[in-house]
DNA sequence: GTACTTGCAAACTGTTTGCACATCA
DNA sequence: TGATGTGCAAACAGTTTGCAAGTAC
């Protein structure tokens, strides 16, 4: 559950030439922090908190710079609106609470040996996998 | 690989005290027709195509109440809008060629292997499962 | 100093809604 | 006939873009 850190963060925008703001800063802190998903919106309020003078246009400008230098990547949940994470090493997947919108990221070799069926079966190069597991969680199970 | 017909299609909507109209036989005619995965405004353009004074208001409308009714689902491929298919008997999960943008569907018991297993993992109780995987087909593999 | 960034407002895309007219049963 | 459905235009949400002013290097 470890992404990039800031420093390789901060690296790979000075690599690009691109510059280190303290926009770009906050954002990429609160998209650390942010063990569940967010969206653009709440990225902003969330950086508007910390510096009211940031612009919506700025996080979504910065939220698609740093997808391009893959150290954050967009998700696509059920919902309509695009949630961003830092980007891991490893593949992994999406375990979503339809009760309290947890999201808990997990994977398994049984992914893999299904991804090599589909592909074998079919004739694909699979290059990307997504799943995404919606449900209920322990807690919010007995009250529903 | 076939959906509810159009019988049945109909049929549901009279249960519901919903008319037929023709508007609504042509839509789902397209959504049978179109083994790809259509959005609405595509769904529009080809509805206009038989009748040009279809609007895109009766597409959206439509495609929301046959959702409710069970007859098509709504699908979050990895772009942008929703995409509609005919309801199938059999969940399935989508191959998706990145070269051509063909959809073919597919399931496996390894599905339900994998959700059994992370289920218990996490303490969850899963309700619904997307599984896209991406890559190119056999057609589309040797001229990229 | 200069190229890169920002904030603001305006534009755009996909989708929904209010309302008067039309139509299925 | 009366409830339901349609077309149109206007409203919305999320996202992108043009431009002048600001800032990192």
């Amino acid at each position: 559950m470890v992404g990039v850190s800031q420093e390789e963060a901060l690296e790979a925008l000075r690599l690009r030439g691109k510059r280190i703001t303290a926009q770009r800063g906050l954002i990429l802190d609160i998209v650390r922090e942010s063990y569940g998903h967010l969206d653009a919106g709440e990225i902003y309020r969330r950086a508007r908190d910390k510096d009211p003078r940031i612009s919506l246009s700025t996080v979504y400008r910065n939220l698609n710079l740093l997808q391009e230098l893959g150290v954050i990547s967009e998700l696509h949940l059920d919902e309509e609106h695009h949630h961003y994470e830092l980007k891991e090493e490893t593949e992994h997947h999406h375990l979503i609470c339809s009760g309290c919108s947890r999201v808990i990221e997990f994977d398994s070799p049984l992914v893999d040996r299904l991804v090599e069926q589909v592909a074998r079966e079919q004739g694909f190069h699979i290059d990307r996998v997504h799943i995404d597991l919606v449900g209920l969680c322990g807690e919010c199970r007995p009250q529903q």
